[in-house]
DNA sequence: AGCACGCCGACT
DNA sequence: GTCGGCGTGCTC
């Protein structure tokens, strides 16, 4: 009798034992896939944990459907990184699975299939079943996982699909926010019938009518003899300016044909400058001292200001590491937003470097996957967000974690709610290698470990170039507004130093903090603004589409004529976003042009990298955005930021505002002069005298460590504390607190005054579920460990209680 | 987390 | 008289 245990993607903190035979018993390692049976009717993705001999108490095993891999495709070292994970953030080592794996590597039955874009010939080849899948595909152009067992009329039918998957007939999807990418590309070319002269005159003559079509071959003639070169379909419809219809057209008559010829996904064709740009005298001064560091210190931190050349430290750091045939690991916050700096790594490493990153296709993300597992050249250097962590590296000598202080390292939900900077530390460890943080703004807690001796700790004082720090005012619109100096949100100072950068040529940024057109809709008549239904939040005010949506949970509706509460027509816009101020930019500067850059208009790679794109080749005056501005962008022109409103960000409520604030306005201002001219950056403000305000003006972080610190000892918060939050909802608004009430009384015999709450947070209800919080401060000398096991004690008390079983419960360690 | 089993309201 | 609402409990 042979047995496994296998790990399932679900929120259960256990493994499953599954009986094998003695064949599969062998074969089996730990780290392998296998299709299992779980429950009445699904078929999961499981993964091997071990095999042995054990048979278990109290239940009857199934036994395994079978198996998917023929080696394993997880390695010890990882699965040891992830049961760390699991247990320190609290949840399944499933869960964590879920969020490390690619999930075309998770065969689920979510999955959506799809037909792969390629003309596939030879159905002889494929058994009855597969070709009832394939025929079905022909009619509708996905197929849940689900109906395809029904087509099938059978349960097990992973190992099909996973069969059509490697011959590369369907292709598997399993998010909403995919993009889908095809591996072969499509190109065009004339039928052989009309290779001959005659033929060809003959053709063009019976397309007189089609004007559309004549004008496709023409252009297809054209590209032909200029290139010499295969022609993609792209190209040419690109070129001729035909719709896919007339091209399809065209195919369908026979007269041209498609074929497609397959381009790897994750090949560099750019051009590679192999000479690396010389460091300056301070680069190279911080170069040595990482290296000395690195000689007794595990993990260094960066502290570089904006524009002093990191990325050149990184770039030789990571040459001599991979010079020594070692991989290197480069995490960045939300890759899509940096395409500026792939293209600069891709100049210095080619195609030695794969990105990595959870909006790229399923299918690249594998291939990325099992390069690094085989230790291909090609991947051995991944630049990718947070879940770049959990690839398969087994020869790892460097992770550098730049923009360390970001916040989108950590991710809130689902489980796990891991930071990826603080996992990395561990990964390293694992993996003996070293870890950079780089920074120009770097999180308290990680200055605080470079004070406290934790970290090694460089300093880069000076920009790239010796350019000068922008130069930093601060306009108190309060005042403005009482003189009457203010246009529309605009102050007086502000307009004066656009007009001058504009007319000098150069380029204006200006940032805004808020999404929407102006977030909140109010009846100057009795006060009332429209409420989501579902969450306890005002509908925001969206103004190209005219309508009021929901942030939380997606409701929208048309914007309305008259108060629905009195009924009088008088709707007042409260608050502003960047859709107002691009209008109003409109009238006040008519003549330039303007371009806006927020979550809406940046939806989708492409439309970013747009904007990119413009503002470089100046073809954009002055940029209104969000937050988005604030991560590495690099322009020359820009010589003015302004920042409309810093008030919203300090008051934020969050501990951290204050430390988000200065970091924000510090990255902001970044953008502004990074050629010799020094830049200007405006802050408006209701509040100059604020001292985080004067702290970034000045640019002084030493200052702003020492008194945020000082806050945070006070208040019992990170990094003196630890804390970590328990959330609950539930439907009904008693129970939620009842529940918690009863769980942070709970708490409190042990934790006494360091158990904070309950309390609902600033929204109490969201999708119509009503939110309790708990929060537990752990002091430096108790024990994290005792601590996360007494709550797993008191949370397995409170879930036999019947009442409560509605109740969700989500805890997130270092919920900050 | 799914998902099935199971017991009470608005429809043919 | 049934379809289906989501409450509850289990998954090797």
């Amino acid at each position: 009798m042979y047995f496994i245990d296998a790990i399932l993607p679900i929120p259960l903190k256990q493994t499953f034992t599954y009986s094998v035979n003695k064949d599969e018993a062998a074969f089996l390692k730990q780290g392998m896939r296998v299709a299992i049976p779980f429950g009445k009717s699904k078929v999961y993705t499981g993964i091997v944990y071990q095999v042995h001999d054990q048979p278990p108490v109290g239940y009857e095993t199934k036994s395994i459907d079978h198996i998917l891999d023929e080696k394993p495709i997880i390695t010890t070292l990882q699965l040891k990184h992830w049961e760390w994970l699991a247990a320190y953030y609290m949840c399944s080592l499933g869960e964590v699975i879920k969020a490390a794996l690619p999930s075309a590597f998770l065969l689920e039955s979510e999955t959506i299939i799809k037909l792969s874009s390629r003309n596939f010939q030879d159905e002889e080849s494929l058994t009855d079943d597969e070709f009832v899948l394939y025929e079905a595909l022909q009619h509708q152009s996905s197929l849940h996982i689900n109906d395809a067992r029904t087509i099938l009329d059978r349960k097990n039918i992973v190992s099909i699909i996973q069969k059509l998957l490697d011959k590369n007939i369907i292709e598997v999807e399993e998010t909403v926010y995919e993009q889908y990418v095809p591996k072969l590309k499509r190109y065009i070319k004339l039928s052989q019938k009309y290779t001959s002269e005659e033929k060809l005159r003959e053709l063009l003559d019976s397309l007189t009518r089609a004007h559309k079509q004549r004008e496709v071959l023409m252009h297809l003639f054209m590209l032909h003899t200029q290139t010499k070169k295969p022609i993609s379909s792209t190209a040419l419809q690109k070129k001729s300016e035909a719709s896919a219809a007339t091209l399809k057209a065209l195919i369908d008559k026979g007269i041209l044909e498609e074929y497609y010829i397959q381009h790897d996904r994750v090949a560099f064709s750019g051009e590679t400058s192999s000479e690396i740009k010389t460091l300056n005298e301070a680069q190279i001064k911080a170069y040595e001292e990482i290296k000395t560091s690195f000689e007794t210190n595990d993990t260094v931190l960066l502290h570089g200001v904006t524009s002093s050349g990191k990325t050149e430290i990184y770039v030789r750091l990571i040459e001599e590491v991979i010079a020594s045939g070692k991989q290197v690991l480069y995490m960045l916050p939300e890759i899509a937003l940096t395409t500026q700096l792939i293209t600069r790594l891709q100049k210095y490493f080619g195609e030695k470097i794969s990105v990595y990153h959870s909006k790229f296709s399923v299918n690249e993300r594998v291939e990325v996957w099992n390069n690094v597992l085989a230790e291909k050249p090609k991947a051995q250097v991944v630049i990718g967000a947070r879940s770049s962590l959990f690839l398969p590296f087994k020869n790892l000598a460097l992770i550098i974690v730049d923009e360390e202080h970001e916040p989108s390292f950590k991710q809130y939900s689902p489980a796990p709610r891991y930071n990826a900077r603080d996992s990395a530390i561990v990964l390293a460890n694992l993996q003996k290698a070293k870890l950079l943080m780089g920074s120009a703004t770097p999180s308290l807690e990680s200055y605080h470990n470079a004070k406290s001796g934790k970290f090694g700790l460089v300093t880069l004082k000076k920009r790239f170039g010796n350019v000068l720090m922008p130069e930093i005012e601060l306009v108190d619109i309060k005042e403005k507004t009482r003189k009457k100096q203010m246009t529309g949100h605009f102050s007086d100072r502000l307009l004066e130093e656009m007009r001058e950068v504009l007319k000098n040529g150069e380029q204006v940024i200006l940032f805004q903090n808020r999404r929407g057109f102006s977030p909140v809709v109010e009846c100057t008549t009795c006060g009332v603004s429209p409420q989501c239904p579902n969450c306890d939040v005002s509908l925001t005010f969206h103004q190209h589409k005219n309508q009021l949506r929901c942030h939380y949970c997606g409701y929208h509706m048309a914007m309305m004529q008259s108060c629905i509460a009195c009924g009088s027509e008088t709707l007042d816009t409260k608050g502003f976003g960047t859709e107002q101020i691009e209008t109003e930019l409109k009238t006040l500067f008519p003549n330039s042009k303007v371009a806006r850059m927020d979550q809406d208009t940046a939806k989708g790679k492409h439309a970013y990298s747009k904007l990119i794109e413009a503002l470089e080749n100046e073809e954009i005056d002055i940029l209104v955005g969000t937050q988005m501005l604030a991560k590495g962008l690099d322009f020359r022109n820009i010589s003015l930021v302004g920042v409309m409103n810093a008030d919203s960000l300090l008051n934020f409520p969050d501990f951290r505002a204050h430390e988000r604030s200065f970091q924000l306005l510090q990255q902001v201002s970044g953008r502004a002069g990074r050629t010799q001219k020094r830049g200007k950056v405006l802050i408006q403000t209701y509040n100059p005298y604020h001292q985080i305000l004067k702290q970034v003006s000045v640019n002084d972080y030493g200052e702003m460590y020492k008194e945020q610190m000082e806050e945070r000892y006070n208040f019992k918060y990170p990094p003196f504390f630890r804390t970590i939050k328990i959330t609950f909802k539930d439907k009904n608004l008693a129970r939620v607190q009842k529940a918690s009430t009863w769980f942070g009384q709970a708490l409190e015999i042990a934790f006494k005054e360091n158990v904070l709450g309950p309390e609902p947070p600033p929204i109490g209800r969201i999708k119509n579920k009503y939110i309790n919080n708990l929060l537990v401060k752990i002091p430096k000398n108790q024990s994290l460990e005792k601590t996360k096991k007494y709550i797993d004690n008191v949370q397995r008390s409170f879930n036999a209680i019947k009442e409560f079983s509605s109740v969700r419960i989500t805890i997130d360690v270092d919920n900050y």
